[in-house]
DNA sequence: TCTGGGGTCCTAGGACCC
DNA sequence: TCTGGGGTCCTAGGACCC
């Protein structure tokens, strides 16, 4: 069948929030552990011990809910900057075997091995060794999948979780992926798992056994993509770093609505300034700008403008923000706001010089704030109408 | 159960241009 | 009169991923 053979990788650290937890409170291995984004009302679940999932506790589920499910449970408070160290030793390793690394995220990340095989041995033994310096270095486990695609090698490293190496060999992919139910298929999520069960499809075989036109005429050209992968096909090749973000945004949830038009304004020039210091470092400007709200119960909506040039400046994105704002509040008969955010897309490369007689001043401040919450967190400086805020209680007292 | 925050990609309709 | 077709940009919303 295929001629090609299985060089690429998919590395991906098992439960790594809970695993770096765990490294610091040796005392609750063995138990279960939930790291969440917040533990405040609205607080949801990043990851679980193993031994939590027994419980039903999921990523992505309420923390009311897992505190339901499993009272017993450690629940902890997500700490990125601890974490972030871990991250950068665990792409630094997987850098050491090619140069060929595509990040998918601070825990996972896909290789292409084609041009490594003569120094370090093939693929399944290279998986073994960035297994074994995973452990050594960081001292959590790792879980590789090696296949001839980026698609099947991801399946093939949830499969063997935890701390597990899968290989499937070229011209086996949809032998292995026959069984698997079409959750396991990325880019099925709820929606289409739903909806493939309405049609009687509940594996990858028969998704793949499934006539192409009546996948189409379901799901429209998204049909023949599901169909060719849940054979295992995919094209995609591995990419060398990351690329240029395509937008960027901020974002908050009260724990509890916010009524007050000021504080909102507030929050949302925050974000601004925010969003601005990014786009200040990544030397990009915007030329659509984007507003966000969410209503209670969970009711989101988004406004979106292009002004007439890229902007990139705090002044000028909340100038355009906070008119969106304005806007689409008053269309809601100024509810109380559950959710409020803002995002810069359609982005570009920035050329603008400072201009004689602008704000050097300011621009200097923006950046300095901005490398302070880089170091200790976005809640070590705020404005002050943002502070004595319902969320504060999440942050570090000063 | 009652749903974070940061992203990417896709669709679909309308405006506008040739 | 009352109407083609293609291309691009913009906006709003939604599915999905980590």
């Amino acid at each position: 069948m295929s001629d090609r053979t299985a060089s690429v990788l998919h590395v991906d650290l098992d439960a790594f929030f809970v695993s770096m937890e765990l490294l610091r409170r040796p005392e609750l291995r063995g138990l279960p552990v939930v790291v969440a984004g917040g533990l405040g009302p609205r607080g949801v679940v990043n990851t679980c011990s193993y031994e939590a999932r027994t419980f039903g506790v999921r990523s992505a589920m309420p923390v009311s809910r897992a505190r339901q499910l499993c009272p017993a449970a450690t629940f902890l408070e997500s700490d990125y900057p601890y974490y972030s160290a871990a991250s950068r030793t665990f792409h630094a390793i997987l850098r050491d075997y090619t140069p060929l690394v595509e990040p998918a995220g601070a825990d996972e990340a896909y290789l292409d091995v084609a041009g490594s095989e003569r120094l370090f041995g093939d693929a399944p033994t290279i998986a073994a060794g960035i297994r074994r310096r995973i452990h050594e270095e960081i001292g959590i486990t790792g879980s590789v999948g090696v296949s001839i695609n980026k698609l099947v090698s991801k399946v093939a490293s949830d499969a063997g979780k935890p701390d597990g190496l899968v290989v499937v060999t070229a011209g086996e992919e949809a032998a292995f992926f026959a069984p698997r139910p079409i959750r396991e298929l990325p880019m099925v999520g709820p929606k289409t798992a739903e909806a493939l069960r309405g049609l009687g499809v509940h594996t990858l075989g028969e998704l793949a056994r499934f006539p192409i036109g009546a996948l189409e005429a379901r799901f429209g050209h998204h049909g023949r993509e599901l169909h060719a992968r849940a054979l295992g096909i995919f094209d995609a090749p591995v990419l060398a770093g990351h690329g240029a973000a395509k937008s960027i945004s901020r974002e908050t949830t009260f724990d509890n609505d916010e009524p007050s038009r000021e504080r909102l304004r507030a929050i949302l020039r925050g974000q601004c300034e925010r969003v601005a210091a990014d786009l200040s470092r990544q030397d990009r400007a915007s030329r659509t700008i984007t507003l966000k709200l969410r209503f209670p119960p969970f009711e989101t909506l988004t406004r979106s403008a292009s002004p007439g040039r890229p902007i990139d400046l705090a002044d000028e994105l909340f100038e355009a923000a906070g008119d969106l704002f304005e806007r689409a509040w008053s269309e809601h008969a100024c509810r109380p706001v559950r959710l409020i955010g803002m995002g810069a897309t359609n982005l570009q490369e920035r050329a603008r010089q400072l201009r004689l007689g602008e704000s050097m001043d300011a621009n200097v401040l923006f950046e300095t704030v901005a490398g302070l919450r880089d170091r200790f967190g976005d809640a070590v400086i705020q404005r002050g109408a943002e502070i004595g805020h319902s969320r504060d209680h999440h942050g570090p007292h000063h």
